[in-house]
DNA sequence: CACGATAACGCAATCGATTGTTTAATTTTC
DNA sequence: GAAAATTAAACAATCGATTGCGTTATCGTG
C-alpha cells in the first residue's frame, strides 16, 4: 500500500518522449522550449496528476519555500494573530510555515532556533521568550545569508528586520490620557526590563509623568517576571493596601490590566472613578470585562503579514519592488474604553 | 556571503578516512560500526558543527518528520491551544509542524490539503472549515498510506483517526443543567448541521428537553452560519422580541454565548433569574464576561497531544506501545458559572 | 551553398543522506 | 594452520528536480 510511487518529471519524460530536463523547464516556462511542447507537457501532468516534489528541488537548490515562525506561546492573542497574518501572506505566494513555540523558555527557544534552521527554512520570524537576553542562537542564520525578522520582542543588537510597534509613544500616551482623566498617582505594572517592549513602555510611562509635573514614585511600579493574572492580582492588591494607593494604573498587558479590574472590584474600588485603569494589546478580553478596558491596539494581524513581506522581498530580491525599510514602526492607538473614561467622552 | 556551503557526511568522511555511508551509519549508532568508529565520528561531528540535511534524507526516504496542520483560523482560542499541544508533542520526538488555515473557505482547505501533500508530511491532522461537506480532497493521503486525523470537526464517511469529544452528553449535559435550574423555555444557537459538532450538539439539547417532558419549539432554534458575535447578538433580539421568550439558551459556543449575554444586559433582562444562558469552549472570554459564563470545557491542548500522538505511533509503528483506540473520544465537563447558576450553587 | 545564428532539447552532474550488497579484515573453530 | 564465521567498512545506486553545457535541427543571409 505504501508502494505507490509518486509520479515524477521521468514517468511524465518517459511517456512523452522527452527528457526530463526538457519536463522540467517546460513545467516552469523556461524560454527555451517551444509554446507547443510546454503545453503538451503541462496537459499530461495534469492528466496524470503530477505533483512536484518540493523536497527534491529544495535539496537543489539548497532552500525551501518555507518561513520558519518561532513565537513564545501559540495559543496567545498576539501570536495566534500574528501567526495568521504570516500565514495568509506567506500561502498567498505558495510559501509554507513551520511553527514552533519556547514557552518563554530560552533552552527551548535555542533547539526550536536550531531545528528550524535544520529545515532549510527560507527565512525566520521570530519573537523572545522572557528568559532571553542574549541572541547568538540566530547567528547561523546570518552566516548562510538566511533573513532573521524579529517581531514585537526584539533584541537590540542583531543585525536583522524588525517589526515592532512603538512601545514608547503608546505607553506614554496612555498614561497621559490618565492623566487628562485627572489621575495624579498612577502606577505601573512593568514587564522584564531587558526586553525592549517593556522597557519602552516604561519610559514612556515615566516620562508621561514627568513632563506632566508628577513625580515618579519607585513604589508604584512593579516589575513582573511574566505578567500573568496572578501576578496582577497579587500587585493590586499589595498597591491598595499601602496608606497612598494609586488612583490609576497602567498595566503592560491585557492580562494583568483585567486582573487588576477584577481585583479592585472585589475590593470594593470603583473603576474607573477611584482607581483608573488602561492596559496593552486589546486582547478579546479586554472588551469584555466589566468595566471594558481601555488599551492599547496591537495590530498583530498586519504585523505578522509585514514579517511575510519582508522575509519574500529578500529573498525574491525583486528589482522595482517598493522598498520597504529595515525596521518597521507600526502604529497603535489608544482605545478608550469604561475603564478609564471619567469624563463619559465617547 | 551565500556561498558558504554547508557541511555535509562527505565531508566529515574526507575528513576522518572513512566513506560517507559509515559517516551515516555511524551517526545513527548503526550496529555495524564499531564503538570506536561512531565515537569518533560523532566528536568530529560536534566539533565541526555538521548538521544533517533532513531535506536530503527526506528526500531518500520519501517522507519528512513534519506534521501537516490544518485548521480553520488560527487566532482562535479553540485552534491556537490546539496547536500548541499539537506543537508540544511533536517537538518533544523532534517533529516539525507545518500550518496552514482554511479561513473556513472550502477552496482554500483545498489549496492547503494540497500544500501539504506536496510538502510531503509525515501525517496531517485537520478541522474541517464551515463549508466542507466533502472530504475526497484527503484521499491523496490515504492513497499513499499518510495518516490523517480528523480533530474536533469530522467528517463522518472517510477511513482516519478522529479525535472528539462527546458532543452528543455535553450538550445533553448543559441543557439539563439548565432544566435543573427551573429553566423550561431553553432556546438553542445551532451551528452548521452537516458538521458534526453541531449536529451533536443540537441532538443532546433536543434529547435533553424530551427526556424532561419538555416540548421541542422549533422556533427556538437558531441555526446560524458562523456562530459569530453578530449572529448571537440579531439572535437573541429576535428571540426577546417574541410574545413567549426563552427563559434560558443553551449556545453552541463561547462566542454567541456571550454576545447573547451582553445583548440580554441591554436589553435589561436580568441573567440568570430571568434568562440563563451557557456556552460552549471555555473561551478565556467565558470567565471574564459578568456575569461569568457558564460553558464546557473544550480540552484542545489534550486533543492537539493526541493527535500527534496517533500519528507518531501510525508512523513509528513501534511493537509494544500501547494501543490507542482509532477513535478517541475525550471527556469534557460543564462549568458552572453565574450566567447559569439560579440556586447559588458554589 | 556554406556558414553562423538561433531555437529546442538532451546529457550528465549535482544536491546530501540512505542502504542493499560487496569486499576486506579479523576472529573463531576444529 | 586453513576454512568458516563474524565484524567493519566501502561501493554504488537511489530519491526527484535542477541546470550548465553540449548537441541537433532549422533558418536566414551573403
Amino acid at each position: 500500500m505504501k508502494k505507490k510511487k509518486s509520479f515524477t518529471i521521468y514517468d511524465l519524460a518517459r511517456k512523452l518522449n522527452y527528457s526530463p530536463s526538457t519536463i522540467s523547464r517546460a513545467l516552469k516556462n523556461h524560454h527555451s522550449i517551444s509554446e507547443k511542447t510546454i503545453e503538451i507537457v503541462k496537459k499530461a501532468a495534469e492528466e496524470e496528476g503530477y505533483r512536484p516534489n518540493i523536497l527534491a528541488a529544495s535539496l537543489r537548490n539548497n532552500q525551501s519555500k518555507t518561513i520558519g515562525v518561532l513565537v513564545t506561546r501559540i495559543n496567545r492573542p498576539f501570536s495566534s494573530s500574528l501567526i495568521s497574518g504570516i500565514e495568509n501572506a506567506a500561502s498567498k505566494e505558495g510559501y509554507n510555515i513551520l511553527i514552533s513555540q519556547s514557552n518563554d523558555l530560552y533552552k527551548n527557544e535555542v533547539a526550536s532556533v536550531k531545528a528550524l534552521f535544520d529545515s532549510r527554512v527560507c527565512g525566520i520570524i521570530a519573537t523572545l521568550g522572557m528568559e532571553t537576553e542574549n541572541v547568538k542562537h540566530f547567528d547561523q542564520f546570518a552566516k548562510i545569508g538566511v533573513p532573521v525578522v524579529f517581531v514585537d520582542r526584539v533584541p537590540a543588537d542583531f543585525e536583522s528586520y524588525t517589526v515592532v510597534i512603538d512601545n514608547y509613544t503608546a505607553a506614554f500616551n496612555a498614561t497621559n490620557h490618565l492623566i487628562e482623566q485627572g489621575c495624579t498617582r498612577i502606577a505601573h505594572f512593568a514587564g522584564a526590563q531587558h526586553l525592549n517592549v517593556y522597557r519602552g513602555r516604561k519610559k514612556g510611562y515615566v516620562d508621561a509623568l514627568i513632563k506632566n509635573g508628577l513625580a515618579v514614585d519607585d513604589s508604584l511600579i512593579i516589575t513582573m517576571k511574566s505578567l500573568s493574572a496572578e501576578e496582577g492580582e497579587a500587585a493590586t492588591e499589595q498597591l491598595m493596601q499601602t496608606a497612598n494607593p494609586p488612583d490609576g494604573i497602567f498595566c503592560s498587558n491585557d492580562t494583568t490590566a483585567v486582573s487588576a479590574i477584577l481585583t479592585l472590584k472585589k475590593l470594593g474600588v470603583k473603576i474607573p472613578e477611584e482607581v483608573a485603569v488602561i492596559g496593552f494589546n486589546d486582547d478579546p478580553i479586554a472588551s469584555i470585562v466589566e468595566p471594558a478596558l481601555s488599551t492599547v491596539s496591537h495590530p498583530a494581524q498586519e504585523m505578522g503579514e509585514l514579517c511575510t513581506r519582508r522575509i519574500l522581498q529578500h529573498v525574491l530580491k525583486k528589482e522595482g519592488t517598493p522598498k520597504i525599510e529595515e525596521r518597521s514602526v507600526l502604529d497603535t492607538h489608544l482605545i478608550i474604553r469604561a475603564s478609564s473614561n471619567r469624563k463619559n467622552n465617547p
